[in-house]
DNA sequence: AAATCGCCCAACCGCTGCAAC
DNA sequence: TGTTGCAGCGGTTGGGCGATT
């Protein structure tokens, strides 16, 4: 802090100029290592707006334009299970932001959502509270059993040497399995936590929200 | 034409988790 | 085991810009 301040990073909107030299750096150097990066660039840029330069504005792909209603409704979903997890909901997202996702969703759906809750649909949209589905571990030992047994795992599990306890990764992992299991009881399949298959179903409709939550994406982050 | 308002989005800030030492 | 630094995330802010008065 007191050497940015000594070193007067430069603050606020990003001139062509800059835009160029990040992304010479990144086309050089690589993603990653963004404390090098003003360095590297020749920027008087701190790392943070070097990095979320490159995520939000720079990054090849990304896809300017008006949400479309496909994208919207997902969105709502997404959030529906998700919660505020920008990120994840944004990961399944070809070609959009996180940030463009929290702002779509701040400035225009859930706007939406409150002028639907209004209307005439009150009452069966108003009946179930939002259940949050919040993913636990973002890494997995290599050493744990589940890893070493499971071997029907997704291989592009972020795997991780120096992790928490064994303990608390087993939990984290045993928190997926139940997940993403479904059981049988007198009142049909029931999911973990007492969330029932039926209502997720319903939340994911046609959009095929199960296969996505339960895809290697969203475990790796 | 000028002033005001409201919307939208880019960028910043602060916090958390993880890894290295 | 505690400390430090880095990366990433979500919440919030501020400025640009079009619409309205």
């Amino acid at each position: 802090m007191a050497s940015s301040l000594l070193l007067g990073v430069r603050k606020g909107a990003w001139t062509e100029e800059e835009d160029n030299l990040l992304r010479k750096c990144i086309v050089k150097y690589g993603e990653g290592k963004w404390n090098q990066v003003p360095l590297r660039a020749g920027l008087n840029r701190c790392r943070k707006s070097c990095r979320l330069r490159w995520l939000n504005y720079l990054t090849p792909n990304i896809k300017r334009g008006d949400f479309t209603s496909d994208e919207d409704d997902l969105i709502i979903r997404l959030h529906k299970l998700l919660g505020n997890r920008w990120s994840l909901i944004a990961g399944r997202l070809p070609g959009r932001t996180a940030n463009d996702v929290k702002n779509h969703w701040n400035t225009h759906l859930q706007k939406k959502l409150v002028a639907q809750t209004q209307g005439t649909d009150k009452a069966r949209i108003t009946t179930g509270s939002t259940i949050l589905i919040k993913p636990k571990p973002r890494t997995f030992s290599k050493t744990t059993t589940f890893l070493i047994e499971n071997t029907t795992l997704e291989p592009n599990i972020r795997t991780n040497e120096n992790s928490s306890s064994p303990k608390a990764i087993d939990d984290s992992i045993k928190w997926w399995n139940n997940l993403f299991e479904t059981k049988e009881n007198g009142e049909g399949t029931t999911l973990s936590d007492g969330l029932s298959l039926g209502l997720l179903e319903d939340l994911c409709l046609d959009q095929n929200i199960w296969e996505i939550l339960s895809s290697d994406q969203i475990l790796a982050q």
